[in-house]
DNA sequence: TCTGGGGTCCTAGGACCC
DNA sequence: TCTGGGGTCCTAGGACCC
C-alpha cells in the first residue's frame, strides 16, 4: 500500500458487446450476448441490455436464450476487431505510465507513479476523468470504469463500485472503510470453492476475514493463498505492475457439439489442434518441453496427461504425435466432450529451422472449424523476430539483454552470462535501435527463470 | 440444450541426486 | 548400525481469473 493513489484499474464496460453494438448501430439499446454460439456454448459478454433479462457471463448460451426476449443479437465474437479496438486503448494508457499491465483485452493496471503526474486527490480525479473521455474519443463510444487507489487491490475494487462508466478514488486512508463492508467474492482469489469454506467458518464481509487469524486462514485455503487473504483484508498488498508477463503456455481446446470416441476422429482433432499451437509458437519464436494433453470426458470429469521431451519442439507433427501416445493411454470410454493440447516449459530456442526461414506455407490447419464469423489473416511475422544466439539482442548495464518477440504480443526474453548478475527485465519494441547489438557468444537464454537451450 | 477457451499459480507426492 | 535432509524435476489436479 503507498503513501498517494498511484494505481489505476480499468475495465472497459461489457467489452466485446460494447465493440459490436459501435460496429452495429442496429444493436445499439438491444440486448447483445457475445460467446459460444452452439449448443454447448457460454455467455462470454452480455451487454448491459442483456444483463437486465439476467443474462451473465460463463452463464450457457442455452440459459441465455431463454431469459432474453426475441430480437436479441447472439454473436460468436470477432476477435481481431476487439484486440484492435484494446490496442487503442492500451496505447492510450501507455501515454500516462510506461508501466501498463494489461490483465486482458478489456482491463489493465497503470503505475501513474511511474509517469510525471499529480497524485494528490484532485489531481488522479481529474486524470480518470480525461482518461475516460480520451478512450471514448478514441474507440468510438466505448467506456470504460476506472478505480484509482494506493495498491492493485484499492485500484480494482474501486473500478469495481460504480459501474458501468465509472470513476472511483479510493483515498489514502480510506481502504479499510471501503473494504470491509465488502463481501468477501469481491476480493480476487476468492473464487466459489474459498468463498463456501469461508461461509462455513462465518465470514461473509472482509471485515469478517480480517478478524481471522492467520494460522485459520492457513489452514483453511493453504500456505500461499491464506496468507495472500489474511494480507488483502487488511488493504496489504504490494503487488507491483508488471508491464510484460513472460508467456508460460501455449494451448488449444475445442468442446464438440457431440461426445466422441472415435480414436480416429480424435487423432485428427488432434493433428488440428497441434498445428494451430505449433503454428503460434513458431511465430513467437518460442519451443517447449512438456506437451499436455487434457480431456473431459462425457460426464465432464476432466483430466490432463503430460510428457516432458527431452528437447524443446514447435514441430505440430511431434506434439500431435506426443499427445495422441497420451490419448491412447488415457482411453476414450464413455465419449469425449473436449480435448485440448497444450505446450508449456517455454524456451527461446526454436529447433530444426533456425537459419532456413523460409520453409513454404504453413499447411491450412484449421478448415475443421469454422467460427460464425471468419477471423481476419494474422500479419505475417517478420524473420526478423525470430530469435538465434547473436542476433537481436540488447544489454545493460546489469549485463542483462533481452529481444522482442511476435504472435503473442511483447514477450520479454532475459539473457544472462554465467557470472552475471541478472538485473531487472525491461521491454524493447519492435523499432527500438538497440535490438541490434550483438550479445556474448556464451549467454543463455532464460525465458521464465529456467534455462533455455542451447541453439 | 447445463456447464467455453485461454491462461496463471499453487500444492503434493515420487523420483532422483548430492 | 540405522534410517538425513535439501533441492530440483516431473506429473496431476484444483482453484481462480477474464
Amino acid at each position: 500500500m503507498r503513501r498517494e493513489a498511484s494505481i489505476l484499474h480499468l475495465d472497459l464496460d461489457a467489452f466485446f458487446a460494447a465493440v459490436e453494438q459501435r460496429d452495429k448501430p442496429s444493436l445499439r439499446g438491444r440486448p447483445v450476448v457475445v460467446g459460444g454460439v452452439g449448443g454447448r456454448g457460454v455467455v462470454a459478454t452480455a451487454s448491459y441490455e442483456a444483463r437486465a433479462y439476467g443474462a451473465r457471463s460463463a452463464m450457457s448460451t442455452a440459459e441465455a436464450r431463454r431469459r432474453c426476449p426475441a430480437g436479441t443479437a447472439f454473436l460468436g465474437g470477432r476477435f481481431a476487431a476487439y484486440r484492435r479496438t484494446s490496442d487503442v486503448v492500451m496505447e492510450l494508457l501507455r501515454e500516462l505510465s510506461p508501466l501498463v499491465e494489461p490483465a486482458s483485452l478489456d482491463e489493465a493496471y497503470v503505475d501513474l507513479g511511474a509517469g510525471d503526474h499529480d497524485l494528490s486527490v484532485a489531481g488522479v480525479t481529474a486524470l480518470g476523468r480525461a482518461l475516460k473521455e480520451r478512450i471514448a474519443d478514441a474507440t468510438g463510444g466505448v467506456t470504460g470504469s476506472v478505480g484509482i487507489g494506493t495498491s492493485k487491490l484499492m485500484a480494482k475494487i474501486g473500478s469495481d463500485l460504480d459501474k458501468p462508466d465509472g470513476l472511483v478514488v479510493v483515498p489514502p486512508g480510506a481502504e479499510l472503510d471501503v473494504l470491509h463492508p465488502l463481501p468477501v467474492t469481491r476480493l480476487g482469489g476468492v473464487g466459489p470453492a474459498t468463498a463456501e469454506r469461508l461461509h462455513q467458518i462465518g465470514v461473509k464481509t472482509v471485515a469478517d476475514l480480517a478478524a481471522k487469524s492467520l494460522t485459520d486462514l492457513v489452514s483453511l485455503a493453504g500456505r500461499a493463498h491464506g496468507a495472500g487473504l489474511y494480507a488483502l483484508a487488511r488493504a496489504e498488498d504490494d503487488r507491483p505492475v508488471v508491464p510484460d508477463r513472460g508467456v508460460k503456455s501455449v494451448s488449444h481446446e475445442e468442446t464438440f457439439e457431440r461426445d466422441l470416441t472415435d480414436l480416429v476422429v480424435l487423432g485428427r482433432e488432434i493433428d488440428a489442434m497441434a498445428a494451430r499451437v505449433g503454428k503460434r509458437l513458431r511465430a513467437s519464436a518460442f519451443s517447449g518441453r512438456t506437451v499436455t494433453l487434457k480431456l473431459r470426458r462425457y460426464d465432464f470429469t476432466t483430466l490432463t496427461r503430460s510428457q516432458t521431451l527431452p528437447q524443446p519442439t514447435d514441430d505440430p507433427r511431434h506434439i500431435a504425435a506426443t499427445a495422441r501416445r497420451l490419448l491412447a493411454d488415457a482411453g476414450t470410454s464413455g465419449g469425449l466432450r473436449l480435448l485440448g493440447v497444450g505446450v508449456s516449459g517455454l524456451s527461446v530456442y526454436a529447433q530444426g529451422d533456425l537459419f532456413s526461414e523460409d520453409d513454404g506455407p504453413e499447411p491450412a490447419d484449421d478448415a475443421d472449424t469454422a467460427p460464425a464469423v471468419p477471423e481476419e489473416p494474422e500479419p505475417p511475422v517478420p524473420a526478423e523476430s525470430r530469435w538465434w544466439p547473436g542476433q537481436d539482442v540488447r544489454h545493460d548495464e546489469h549485463g542483462a539483454g533481452w529481444v522482442w518477440g511476435r504472435g503473442l504480443g511483447r514477450v520479454t526474453v532475459r539473457f544472462e552470462g554465467p557470472t552475471t548478475d541478472p538485473g531487472p527485465v525491461r521491454t524493447l519494441r519492435a523499432d527500438d535501435p538497440g535490438l541490434h547489438a550483438a550479445d556474448p557468444p556464451d549467454w543463455r537464454p532464460v525465458v521464465n527463470g529456467r534455462a533455455g537451450s542451447d541453439a
